[in-house]
DNA sequence: TGAATAAATAAGCAATCACTTATATAATGG
DNA sequence: CCATTATATAAGTGATTGCTTATTTATTCA
């Protein structure tokens, strides 16, 4: 693991927002349209975010039908540190079940 | 740890220039002139990294005659978490006793 | 088909970044 | 006291960041 590596992989984890959509992968795995009400963000802005978190490698994607369902990577040499990481930051106040109180939860198929 | 906590400590980390400051500090505690000999940087530039490191709480700092001593913060509660993250980086090429087969490693007193 | 939905991309913008050079502050020692 | 040394601070700069709005691409389904 060189310098430059490290650095990008880090830059990418250092937003609260990036930190909050990894908490959230930590437990389910989800669309970029369930992100936007999670974090009430815009769609384009949680894309960005998702983009960058693939780059570094701290994501994956896959096409379901019309969304793109993303997942942590769990194969990453530094996944296990950034479970732990995660673990230390307290859960969010808007939660992946109030979604499915919502009727908002996307489900394929 | 809250989310805006956790930004501004991996933010500070998220520099391939400070990682290989903390990773020097990791086994000495050194001064900024010495910081400008290992990393090939101005003066202004360390002593400016070293206040983001401060601020930041991943360092402290020890007045010493004309220098300032700078040590890893081990009482922080991510420390052993920083120990494990730098113990991945390769060393550094310019080494600290390098510095001192050149004379130029600092002795207070 | 064609309207609706999900996501990506592009361009623009204010804020922040890591540096630079210049200068100020502070301690040492002749 | 004064020159030297170590560090901090200030102001400026080009690059990057995280967003915005507008548009494009792609998929579903009536």
């Amino acid at each position: 693991m060189d310098y430059v590596y490290m650095e990008s992989y880090l830059k990418a984890i250092s937003d609260h927002n990036r930190m909050l959509i990894l908490k959230y992968l930590s437990k389910d795995s989800l669309c970029i349209c369930e992100f936007t009400e999670l974090l009430d963000m815009t769609q384009p802005a949680v894309s960005q975010h998702m983009r960058k978190l693939k780059t570094a490698e701290l994501v994956t994607e896959e096409k379901r039908g019309r969304w793109t369902i993303w997942s942590l990577n769990v194969r990453h040499t530094l996944y296990p540190m950034l479970i732990h990481l995660l673990s230390l930051l307290p859960e969010p106040e808007i939660t992946v079940e109030s979604l499915e109180a919502e009727g908002k939860r996307v489900v394929c198929e």
